[in-house]
DNA sequence: TTATTTTGTATAACTATTATACTAAATTTC
DNA sequence: GAAATTTAGTATAATAGTTATACAAAATAA
């Protein structure tokens, strides 16, 4: 059982300055060699070799000189961004969403694909043909797929690679997702994850939180969970079930949850937990009425809705408490509700947590709108955009 | 703002395969070069140049050879574990106990100091003394003192390095810990952690949890809190108060809190919340007397600590859902409760959660006893022991 | 005694970075 | 308007760590 890490050598070297150089470009595009010099830390002929290669490949090009300061006028390098595309995949109850975007995540198109059959192989053949497709579509792009992200229903085990447990999706429980995939998609990269994920993955890449280190996402749609981003990276767990939060207690000889457990969070504080409050179905007001109500100030809603962040705010205790996070994310329908919801929320919050444990958290509502989880799916590409670009700048030969 | 991680160069190349070097020598010590060359993927003459570079430095030494298989025999390379020392310090409200072991962890003493007086400069002035006494001590030891683990009270800023809050030593909040003991102690390094973050980085070291990757430790003195390991490192948080679950909801119409909460986890599943239940104190019966009591059967301590345990598993829900670990340790007071607490808690576990989400989760009591936390300390410096032996080694001069 | 096997070293080739010097192309200054 | 200055980027040779090859060392097996 050998060390982790890769060991040490000239190609090492030259992956982590090509990884310097592309990062840089990709941050701060479109940028002279010399800027991305300055800010890498990298020798000039460094960067200058680097480049080079991706020019080469295609990757990058120059975009010819701007004179601004005085000194030899600088040549800009950027990324073509049409060079290749994402692709992000938002598998729900009834449908799944595709959403295309350029190597910059630029939407290029979306469509909504119906999921006629719950067989998981179904989902596997329509996206395979879907896929094919877009290859010829977009085949004149250097990169092609340069990976497809998709997010799914449940949980997923990072180890075994099976849909863990899907309560929407019984069907796909157990499911060797990436293995059926890969089989019928051998040249394509894919990136499965569950949606509260993808979710916080999509503000990272997407939303207010850019430069963020740690974010937690809050996503109901009808039960709840959340996504936990920290330092760089997803915060997984052992067996990918880690922000299972909607089945946490938070009133011990509470209501009696679905799952067997009492007092769960996504009792008092889910969408289904606010249909329930309104005596309402989602079939009789969809959700955008409800929306619509709140802006509007009715006071039933409006008091239903003051409520569903008082409970929100309890949950979001001991999420402030388990990971400490310097940003919260409210996603998914919770994130329609806007400014009001947040008021409740921290209503409660300055009530249950002494302040100094609560100085400068932001908590915002997502504004990635509808098409929020294909974004977060088509994050996960661009998450390990990078190193795609690399392995295709150092492969050998073309 | 730079892109994170080192450039790439053969300073750097050399640092990985001397880092590679070290911790295959820590790990299956002792090792002939041959073997370390086949576990690390290293190459023969790679090894040899950095074990040489070792070897002049006395961190490790050739054990000679011996001959089990056929061909030549090896020649064994072992690390000097007498070459320095590592000194844990576990901070209390009364007292601080200072743990000094050899390289490989193994105790060489260890005592136990007043805290006279709260003012956190009197401790550091107390430390400094003492370590400048350990440092004449052991001045025959190449490496001297590698590293300080303290471990305090209360929750420690990592951005900012100053104590950010300590309810049993209040005297500490706001004081900057590590630039007080730095400027003191200019040639040591220091590593600062809260409780529960040691002791789950003490169980990787020295406990049942060697190999883990996912661990959540639980501890119990008075209050409570928890530390999570995650992949090699501890989940702090944006600001270094991550696992604050003691304060974490799980009755939200419960008892009030000290901390203007109400249905602390804390206020059911701690040592308090035990004596509570006991109507005691620990003047009046010490808390080795209880655990004497559960051993002995007495019916009433037995039924205590069975409704603790009680308590301890609807907390210990939120822990599952929340980190996904893969293995619970319960350290502290609480550890000492053994198998009766941890029936307790698998039963209400299983009542609690889905069988498919508790497979393979072994929960289990720290049996690191009364050093324990002390060991934790010890386990912070044990950490970042292979980079300072690589930093030391790759010295230019002694 | 010889062949084989395994360990470890010596040497030269390889290659990415890097320091130095240089060219290119603009603005500022005199 | 010419010269000086400033900044961008390239050319070239030096440097240094890994690595392939060959080889020496020291044991067992035949």
């Amino acid at each position: 059982m050998r060390h982790k890490g890769p060991i040490g050598n000239q190609d090492l070297v030259k992956k982590i300055n090509m990884e310097h150089t592309i990062r840089t470009i990709l941050a701060h595009r479109p940028l002279s060699r010399a800027k991305i010099a300055s800010l890498t830390g990298l020798n000039k002929m460094t960067v200058s070799s680097c480049v080079d290669l991706y020019l080469q490949k295609g990757i990058v090009a120059e975009l010819g000189t701007t004179g601004t300061s005085r000194g030899r006028p600088p040549i800009l390098i950027d990324i073509d961004e049409t060079g290749g595309i994402c692709v992000g995949v938002d598998v729900e109850i009834n449908q799944f969403t595709v959403l295309v975007t350029d190597l910059s995540g630029k939407k290029l198109e979306s469509e909504v694909y119906p999921l006629e059959d719950k067989d998981p192989l179904y989902f596997v053949e329509a996206i395979t043909r879907i896929l094919a497709n877009l290859a010829g579509v977009h085949n004149q792009r250097r990169l092609g797929i340069v990976g497809v992200g998709v997010v799914i229903q449940g949980y997923y085990n990072h180890n075994t690679n099976i849909v863990g447990f899907s309560a929407n999706l019984q069907e796909w429980n157990g499911f060797h997702l990436m293995e059926e995939l890969s089989r019928r998609n051998p040249s394509l990269l894919f990136y499965v994850k569950p949606a509260p994920y993808a979710g916080a993955m999509g503000e990272i890449h997407f939303g207010r939180s850019r430069l963020v280190e740690h974010l937690v996402y809050v996503t109901s749609s009808w039960g709840m969970s959340v996504g936990v981003y920290n330092k760089g990276e997803l915060f997984t767990g052992s067996t990918g079930t880690a922000g299972r939060l909607g089945h946490s207690t938070i009133h011990m000889n509470g209501k009696k949850c679905t799952c067997g457990n009492r007092g769960c969070w996504e009792m008092y504080a889910s969408i289904k937990a606010l249909y329930q409050q309104l005596e309402q179905t989602p079939q009789q007001v969809p959700f955008a009425d409800i929306v619509d109500n709140v802006n509007r100030g009715d006071s039933q809603t409006t008091s239903a809705v003051h409520e569903l962040g008082h409970y929100l705010g309890i949950g979001l205790v001991n999420v402030i408490n388990a990971y400490n996070p310097g940003v919260i994310c409210i996603g998914g329908l919770l994130g329609l509700l806007g400014q009001p919801l947040l008021n409740s929320i921290w209503g409660t919050l300055r009530e249950s947590i002494p302040a100094r444990f609560l100085e400068g958290l932001d908590i915002y509502c997502s504004d990635l709108g509808e098409l929020g989880v294909a974004y977060g799916a088509v994050s996960l590409v661009l998450d390990q955009l990078p190193g795609t670009i690399i392995r295709y700048a150092l492969l050998e030969q073309v």
